[in-house]
DNA sequence: TTGCACTTTCCACATAGTGGAAAGTAGTGT
DNA sequence: ACACTACTTTCCACTATGTGGAAAGTGCAA
């Protein structure tokens, strides 16, 4: 008896015609994307349902492709650099990436804040590209990742999405949401904008907006972090950033 | 008889205990990160070898974990956005880019020059963290993959990586070396940085170091483009650079 | 040394992945 | 409108390929 991955068997199953290795590397990257670096062979197999050897040989194989690393000394394993690569190439040919970058110097140096662009992964808000401020804060968090309904950006993203990508974020969401999530969408998709404190620091406020299509998908979040809490700025700032996605999302064709 | 993407059989095959199916998928997402975004399944079958039912099981496994992307439209296929969360959350643990992270925006005021932190990825440099210069130049290339041998960033990682590894960048490097290649590898590993035209713009100049871990390891690269091509100034840049880049590196205990 | 916990290899079995051929779907030109 | 082409997707029998249990190897600690 194999059906790895897969609570119930039977039913309307959607990875009908798909590979079950593919499918259980996959889910290795996935745990090996949450918690430390570095993880051992026995707990990222029992963690993932498989047994031991199948795990072994699945991440084996990634390992040979450089898109799982293999720490020599403690034989522990964590993701690897060809997972960059991809991603960099990825990110260098989205269109979206390219529209809205020439604009970004310009906005920090009129805001005078740091800029970002965020995107929807799965159910996270990643933070792909940044023009930083001036002067710095006493953190500069590079690379950020977090769940979707944790930021602004991500929040307009995430309703904007498809259903399911909804749902999914409300799901994987740990914090508590404020209200009922259908209201909580309904009242996403009405603004254009949104400003709320920055989930690090806490002091600071993330504002941020969407750059829309032709045809009105949402396709990725522009966003400026002041560096003091002052909210008379924010509807200046928050004019200057729909003016720069408006004219991004104008030179779009076709999404 | 199967024996897939592999040109000929037998040998000391290092790829022993390996998964076939696992080889094919990451061959696919290479393929799909050369080129053009979106792709054809049967011009990938055609170059990966592998007969179209196959790429398109494998192709079709990969979309249902949002790794690739398929068109609605055109059926093509491309990279997917999750390929970004996954290098997003390798980065955001690399210690070298936490410990380089603090020194960046000081550079850029000091060099008055845009900042770059750049890794080596197979045989490829990328440019994975950036703090932009106070007045951008005319082009801003946001996320930037290079044959390693094509900026200074990338010589400096590629000639201290392992052996293997060197052999791949120079077999990958279609541009032609102004010398022996190992002759060039040893001249690289003389020198502490370099300073080289700007591939891209031809006319700004780019000076790196790269950052080493306690071992001697080169982890990072760090390097800084000056926007007018001034070489009075390299002396200065390259001091500040290695300042930084030895201070990141007695940060990082054990590599 | 012994003991433990983890990683890696071995091997027989049958599941799960394979390729050819056929069916479905768009897009194009006449 | 039609047939024609080019590509994508599904079907199916075959067996090559991936699977899990058990055993062997490795390293660290007491």
């Amino acid at each position: 008896m194999i059906e790895p991955a897969d609570g119930v068997d039977g039913g309307s199953n959607a990875a009908r015609g798909t590979l079950g290795t593919v499918r259980n590397a996959v889910l290795l990257l996935d745990l090996l994307s949450d918690g430390p670096a570095y993880q051992q062979l026995t707990e990222l197999a029992e963690r993932s349902g498989l047994s031991v050897p199948t795990a072994h040989r699945l991440l084996r194989s990634l390992v040979l492709a450089e898109i799982v690393q293999q720490d020599a000394r403690t034989s522990r394993y964590s993701l690897g650099p060809e997972v960059v690569r991809l991603a960099q190439r990825y990110l260098a040919r989205l269109p979206v990436l390219a529209a809205l970058s020439p604009y970004l110097v310009g906005l920090r140096d009129i805001l005078d804040s740091s800029i970002h662009v965020a995107l929807l992964a799965r159910d996270s808000v990643v933070y792909v590209d940044r023009v930083d401020a001036r002067e710095g804060g006493p953190y500069r968090e590079s690379h950020r990742v977090a769940s979707a309904l944790e930021t602004p950006a991500g929040r307009l993203l995430v309703a904007r999405a498809g259903d399911e990508s909804w749902r999914r974020c409300v799901a994987a969401h740990n914090g508590r949401l404020p209200k009922d999530a259908d209201e909580l969408r309904a009242e996403l998709l009405e603004t254009e904008w949104l400003v709320a404190p920055d989930g690090l620091t806490g002091v600071a406020l993330e504002a941020a907006v969407v750059v829309v299509d032709s045809r009105g998908g949402a396709l990725a979040a522009l966003s400026a972090t002041l560096p003091a809490a002052d909210p008379d700025r924010s509807g200046e700032v928050v004019q200057h950033l729909q003016r720069a996605a408006g004219a991004a999302g104008r030179t779009l064709g076709h999404g």
